[in-house]
DNA sequence: CTGAAAGCGCTAACAG
DNA sequence: CTGTTAGCGCTTTCAG
């Protein structure tokens, strides 16, 4: 007789519509229930919560977020989820102070995937993202942002395009790691970084030189850059000890392992870019400009909600202080 | 005159209706092109897509998602997305593969956020979820189970539950480092391991207490399990040299770290479980047994989608080899 | 291919 | 508080 109902009934997810029938109430008092209204009498009130367990009822953020035009979701892009980013666990700790989820994905150092997250996360219409953008092109945001999206870049800017973006200042950390290792009689230092192409590897090999030039020293054999092989590294420090160098800045952590695993006995002073947890297993314990991880996370979530609440203000750049944490490796005098 | 329509079109996103306006086709002919359905003539799909460009659509996926009952999203709920975490980009890139988009946050260790998380990827509707699920009561699970939620563990099963899961054959991991060991003239060996309520850690511990027991050998000050702290690692270590041990077992890769550190240039053969970026840095280099990521994580990811097909499917259990890595710590015989 | 219309599960406006 | 209803943006059925 009733074939059809149950029919239509069998295998389907409860919905508010079930509940409400089952609770024998308004469709409307469900759904001020669910949503924790306080105008709902506290009798009602468990007959809906009995209903809602009685059923397994589970509420549909899907519908829920598009009605309600926002969801309260925000996204974020990085190079790699599976490796140690401390700026991200300060992203997600500053967005649930916020009431904000944070979902992750990977871009894995590639272009087009990046594009393909990220506009993967525009089509769920996340509140906003956190992109660590990579290299090369990112007009594919354009249109994103002209659509409505909102977006900070961290660790470096979206080049060729207003974004804001939280970025540490790497200037000064090279600044500091020089001054400190010529405080501590070095007169001939080296810098080993990354390649070039990447943002953070440019400005922090610019501002060595940059600083070499101030002190009016001499660059010849002293930068290296390039891709992170230990083959580069090891000839790059042969050559920087050939030409006199007593000590060497590293331009990131991976960089600063390396160099410590090929400088071995002899004696040279480091100070590494980033700090990380090998930083106090090399002996001796590594000398590091540090980032503030927890600033440029909080700063991020600050930027994008502001940039959420109000789409239109003006583009925002910040840097952010570097710490520069002495434990011995960067102490050494000159032999 | 037109004051209305006007108003309706101020600040809004572009929809499907507009798209279609603008392009002069039915809105059966936007949605043809969205989804790329091929039986739209390309002179159509021409407008359409200048339609699309000029007004800067963008698809929403809620409403999509909504209307078609699946998301094409798979959760990953992880310890720590910060953290090292090789399974969790081989979910990745198996994922991907299956054209599902990963959206991954970090539980932190902490219960309440598990929940928080998983309950939140439930009500978005995710596919599935793979968990690492941590410690205590998984009760939370079982309505969204009924409710339909596919979901698989990896790294250790949900304690309790009936839970497709995917985990390492520590047993066969220990039984190798053990006979790995005394295959090199090692005879008292001691193991030095995390906290037994953690899952892995007791399921190792106890593997290792089967092995010493079956090669008849005595336990006493050989078996060494708790928090990780460098105190205590360093106690055990002293303990298990006073106790005549030659060789020692280590039940992860931070445990690895502090007994390398603890045992300095004193001769240890060590054995370590878990596979790391710092066990090519040491010296000797550290023999592991490593985990095979690559197949828990495809495997995973195979489980979750046969169990979307397949909701009533029985659950089922797979334990991944893992494999002996002999790189210099392991195979130092006794002084 | 077009045009019209139903429905996914929710929120919110409206009149009782 | 209840009951009804429109509508979020999409897919899909149905008749032309």
């Amino acid at each position: 007789m009733h074939g059809e109902v149950n029919k239509r009934r069998k295998n389907r997810r409860p919905t508010m519509v079930d509940v409400a029938r089952e609770a024998g109430v308004a469709l409307r008092t469900v759904s001020r229930v669910v949503n924790d209204d306080a105008t709902v009498g506290s009798e009602l009130a468990k007959r809906v919560h009995d209903a809602i367990a009685a059923l397994d009822y589970r509420p549909d953020e899907r519908a829920r977020h598009l009605r309600l035009g926002v969801t309260g979701t925000l996204g974020a892009a990085v190079r790699q989820l599976s490796h140690v980013n401390p700026v991200l666990r300060a992203v997600e700790r500053a967005a649930r102070a916020a009431d904000l989820m944070v979902l992750a994905a990977s871009t894995e150092d590639d272009e087009r995937l990046e594009r393909r997250v990220v506009e993967s996360m525009c089509r769920r219409r996340f509140d906003g993202i956190v992109l660590e953008p990579i290299g090369a092109d990112h007009g594919y945001l354009l249109p994103e942002l002209a659509a409505g999206l909102s977006l900070v870049a961290v660790d470096r800017p979206v080049l060729g395009l207003e974004v804001d973006c939280v970025i540490s200042d790497n200037m000064a950390g090279i600044q500091a790691a020089y001054g400190h290792l010529t405080a501590h009689g070095h007169r001939r230092i080296a810098y080993i970084g990354d390649d070039e192409r990447i943002f953070t590897a440019q400005e922090r090999a610019s501002a060595f030189r940059a600083s070499v030039a101030g002190a009016g020293g001499g660059l010849d054999g002293m930068v290296h850059t390039g891709p992170i092989e230990p083959g580069r590294i090891a000839r790059a420090l042969t050559t920087a000890r050939a030409g006199g160098a007593t000590a060497v800045i590293t331009g990131n952590a991976t960089i600063s392992v390396e160099v410590v695993r090929g400088s071995d006995d002899r004696r040279m002073a480091i100070v590494g870019f980033d700090d990380s947890e090998l930083a106090t297993l090399l002996r001796p314990d590594l000398t590091v400009v540090a980032q503030d991880d927890q600033a440029i996370g909080a700063t991020a979530i600050d930027l994008l909600r502001s940039r959420i609440a109000d789409h239109g203000r003006p583009v925002t750049r910040v840097t952010v202080p570097v710490e520069l944490l002495a434990r011995g490796s960067g102490e050494q005098p000159p032999p």
